[in-house]
DNA sequence: CCCGTATTTCCATATTTTTGGAAATATGAA
DNA sequence: TTCATATTTCCAAAAATATGGAAATACGGG
């Protein structure tokens, strides 16, 4: 993944809206939900979500198919993967790393949560 | 994390200049860099970094401290890992989750990829 | 072929973000 | 106190992004 790619995904998912549009998929599944009802959800206007849906496509978080009449939105959980790689790959310079999402070396009393 | 944190987090990753200079303290380490250094090795006038490193401030990614005349920035790390934790843990709507760049499911030792 | 539904593209406007010159602030040294 | 260095804040212009009405496109049915 290049940086360039990598701003491409942030900047998808740097807005209220299209954040909560990804995370509505992201927790839809694989299935995915219609436009227009996410649409609905949101309470966006058709234009707008259209606009926001393109930038997450464009991106490459999530992806799109035609089912009749309605467009069926879902998220793309490999890009999604990727980006998090490009985030955790490049940090500490590789050495003595403690970042981690999920797995810290020693998860202490810190991060218990979750 | 609430979702309005995760997008100023994210909005301040989601620009090349800050993404470089983000990733130039996180490969600097602990000790990061006078913000003139970050400025001469990014080619950018003081007062664009100065803008940017503002931002990724606010938004808890970075942290400053004061060396003589110099003002040091340094990555922080807590700062990343609570963004990648919310972007991680509100995937998959807490089901089957398959999405992690390196354990679908056994968070084992993350650090060791690439 | 025509109609209704679903959604997008077009496009002008509104809003937000980025940029850097000039001036201000902070610190240390002579 | 005066000077030089390091960096910020102020501010206004430039650039990029977001928004939604109107029109266009896609599809399925009658």
């Amino acid at each position: 993944m290049k940086s360039s790619d990598a701003v491409g995904a942030l900047s998808a998912l740097a807005q209220e809206n299209r954040l909560d549009a990804f995370r509505l998929l992201v927790q839809a599944g694989p299935d995915g939900l219609p436009a227009g009802e996410i649409a609905e959800r949101l309470k966006l206007a058709a234009p707008t979500l259209s606009f926001h849906l393109a930038q997450l496509r464009h991106a490459g978080l999530i992806h799109q198919r035609r089912e009749g009449r309605s467009l069926i939105y879902a998220a793309n959980y490999d890009g999604m993967n990727v980006l998090m790689g490009f985030l955790t790959e490049n940090c500490c310079g590789g050495q003595s790393c403690r970042v981690s999402p999920s797995a810290p070396a020693k998860p202490a009393v810190k991060g218990a949560r979750r």
